[in-house]
DNA sequence: CTTAGGATCGCCT
DNA sequence: GGCGATCCTAAGC
């Protein structure tokens, strides 16, 4: 049986893995999208995490089945999204925090009202404005329409991912889940130098 | 290049 | 009532 069908990534894998292997992959919402350069891991003992408390309404897609889409509103006006890991009932996700544009760009200056191709998907609310994304798709299947996720066209080499502390936190600043493509044009931010 | 402030509101205590 | 898994603009060095 296929749990995941039409999905590149095992989804049921802990949040870091999925965030790591999802660097390359190609996100589309309506054929619009692009590269993954950038993702985030959220797990549940994690106090960053919006499911460190426990289930509220907010985040109840977090503890539902794996392979979903759970967006939440950022500072009153942002939309993020995430992609929901592990087992139903665990509650970890991965945050796309920035893609590489390969799809539908113009459409996307459009929503942006930005030319410049580097800042049209570079952090996660940027992501969602450029592809579409809002709380009616919260709950949704990755796998199915509107939605598209592509493995990498090449393998990515593990040396080309970096690592690094999660942006915009204030708790658990010093675990390493912020994951992205070395020296891409396209991230949210350059990583700190090792 | 880095830093500061404002916008704006749903969510949880 | 307080606080963000953010973004934009402006100003300083």
């Amino acid at each position: 049986m296929d749990t995941f069908p039409n999905l590149p990534i095992d989804f049921r894998a802990p949040s870091s893995e999925v965030a790591r292997r999802l660097i390359g992959a190609t996100f589309l919402v309506n054929g619009i999208g692009g590269r993954i350069v950038e993702t985030e891991a959220y797990d549940r003992e994690d106090p960053a995490s919006h499911s460190f408390a426990g289930p509220t309404r907010r985040n109840a897609v977090m503890f539902g089945p794996p392979g979903r889409i759970y967006v939440y509103r950022s500072y009153g006006m942002h939309w993020c999204v995430n992609f929901v890991c592990r087992e139903e009932g665990h509650g970890a996700a991965v945050l796309i925090r920035a893609l590489e544009p390969t799809a539908g760009i113009d459409i996307m200056r459009e929503r942006r009202g930005q030319e410049n191709i580097r800042l049209l998907c570079a952090g996660p609310g940027r992501v969602c404005q450029a592809l579409g994304i809002t709380g009616e798709h919260n709950g949704m299947a990755i796998g199915a329409p509107p939605f598209e996720l592509l493995p990498p066209t090449a393998a990515v080499d593990v040396a080309k991912v970096a690592t690094g502390p999660r942006i915009g936190i204030s708790k658990a600043r010093d675990v390493p889940w912020r994951f992205g493509l070395t020296g891409s044009p396209f991230l949210s931010r350059p990583f700190p130098r090792p």
